[in-house]
DNA sequence: TTGAAAGCGCTAACAC
DNA sequence: GTGTTAGCGCTTTCAA
């Protein structure tokens, strides 16, 4: 592979001189600027990124650690991540974590050896006391869907109660007073957070939540698909319910699915309801009523304030949009059908 | 950020030593061993990425370009190809092309300025020109789902031909004579070598395709609900149709949800089959019957091939395995409703 | 088994 | 404007 010095020579300059055009400084003669664009041309000449960084002590690299990239969740994250980066002139570097606490310090440690300049990530397994390590190792990462104590300015979240507290809202002025909650299995903050806003909405309406009707499954089609499953059971039991509340769009989708093959009509009824909007949500039949949150703002911010950090500088969390998209799988009671 | 320097001070050896250590070179005394081990836990140390690569001239890591991580398409792809990479020891670095040419090329720029002992590239707008270069260029770039020629031995594709032709083998089985298809806008090889398989299994059953049946739309949700209208209208026009084949599920779930809002039931009034086996398209109502290819076969061998020729080794390609998933979205007309 | 030192490709301070 | 050169953090050869 060619170096700086092949370039130097066929343009018979010095190294420094190349180094000088080919990272667009200006104290450069014309006819020295041109003689190594030529000679870079014929030699088809890109500079060593690892030296750059090297010499550098900056990659000019953003670091992106998601659970799984299969999930269109957080594939979404990335290329909202990448196209931020990009246009502070930084490249993006993209790791998983497969849920799994190993392959997540894998990640990080990847990245810190990079000499990324900045880290966004989405880890779910390390520990807090881990975590933390590597939040004061590298102060220029930042945190997704995750709250540490002690670091919660770099810590970026959506309002899952507000979220969820909008679907409450929703499905009670529908008329729904019975309402059924397919949660996640996993044991993260999200999940808490979502049922806490729909039985806040609940509560202020002097509704109380049948406890039975809480299921909690891995949030996955499969899951939504066991979830419904066991909520036609309890409803056969004498537990009644108009609505399923869904943590997200997966379980909601596998959700329809189970009612639909059990003879249910969706929403005449029984209502169902995501959360995420993902694109599924708009596949499904009928389309599901969803919360919509802003991955692409909070991809943004995320970069942003990595970046902001890394020049020392600091950017103020900010509040997500978060809000309701009625679709077609919420019936309205109060209207005759 | 500490270097092998002060892991040596502190380990009281030289920084040869430490090197040998942390590579896991059995020519270290256990004493030595031991002191630099604990020197590296006291200082939280990693080796530095950039410098190694500089001084390996190898980076261990693989590159990967897809066009976009939001179609869940590549990103179950780039799942599989972090999985083995890490088997081998490599790491794995993604960057996104965008359906853009001057993005796919700083991509693929990107990665070869990181000297990635290999490179798997999703590229379909760089012309075959600039792509050959960069294949002569660059010995251990494998190329996904494109064939560019004198390279064929480093494109890995699946055989669309083979795979709508099941397709075609299907929709006839179960009666169907007029059967309208939904190709994609892009012009790549994959639109026409689906519709050519279709044709195919059609031709050899003496069927002849109404050719104003054949729509093309951007290869989205919202093409295919496109899609489906001018379907619609050509319907009433006297354009009759049983089945409806689509390049992609994306454009079947568009067609299906189109279809069920004008009011054709699926499959009782119109069939549709999608292509690729997406999550989604066991999301759809009915779930949808589509063709299913091997993301995580091609990702694997994709990475294997490309080591292989890092290693000045040889893979050769073989045969993917294609197969039509039956679900729910394709009546047979054979038999009474 | 160990250490000294050259060198990987580049940047940037300094001298001209 | 331009060239010389030290040095970024690491690996590896060579000598001890």
């Amino acid at each position: 592979m060619a170096t700086i010095r092949d370039v130097a020579q066929i343009a018979n300059v010095s190294v420094a001189t190349v180094s000088r055009v080919l990272n667009g400084s200006s104290k450069v003669s014309d006819k020295a600027r041109e003689a190594v664009l030529k000679a870079q041309k014929e030699l088809d000449f890109v500079l060593n990124a690892n030296a750059r960084a090297l010499a550098h002590q900056d990659s000019e690299t953003i670091g992106v650690v998601v659970s799984d990239l299969s999930d269109p969740y957080f594939g979404l994250m990335v290329k909202y991540c990448e196209n931020a980066a990009r246009q502070s002139g930084n490249s993006l570097i993209v790791t998983q974590g497969f849920h799994d606490e190993q392959r997540e310090i894998m990640a990080i440690d990847n990245l810190i050896s990079r000499n990324c300049r900045g880290m966004i990530v989405h880890a779910l397994r390390i520990d807090d006391e881990k975590l933390s390590h590597y939040m004061q190792k590298v102060p220029t990462m930042i945190l997704i869907n995750r709250t540490l104590k002690g670091f919660e300015e770099r810590c970026l979240n959506i309002d899952n109660v507000s979220g969820y507290y909008l679907v409450g809202q929703e499905l009670i002025k529908k008329g729904h007073k019975k309402i059924a909650f397919v949660g996640s299995s996993h044991t993260i903050a999200d999940a808490a957070e979502r049922l806490e806003g729909l039985k806040k909405a609940l509560l202020e309406n002097d509704i109380k939540m049948d406890e039975s009707l809480i299921v909690l499954r891995e949030p996955y089609l499969e899951g939504g698909f066991d979830a419904a499953s066991e909520l036609i059971e309890k409803m056969q039991q004498g537990h009644k319910f108009t609505a399923v509340a869904c943590y997200n769009d997966y379980l909601a989708a596998g959700t329809m699915a189970r009612l639909t093959e059990a003879g249910y009509k969706i929403p005449e009824d029984i209502s169902v309801v995501g959360f995420d909007d993902l694109y599924l949500a708009r596949c499904t039949n009928p389309p599901l009523t969803t919360v919509h949150h802003p991955v692409d703002q909070i991809a943004c911010l995320a970069i942003e304030m990595s970046i902001a950090l890394f020049k020392q500088k600091h950017i103020k969390k900010n509040h997500f949009d978060i809000s309701l998209v009625q679709r077609k799988s919420v019936r309205d009671l109060s209207v005759a059908n």
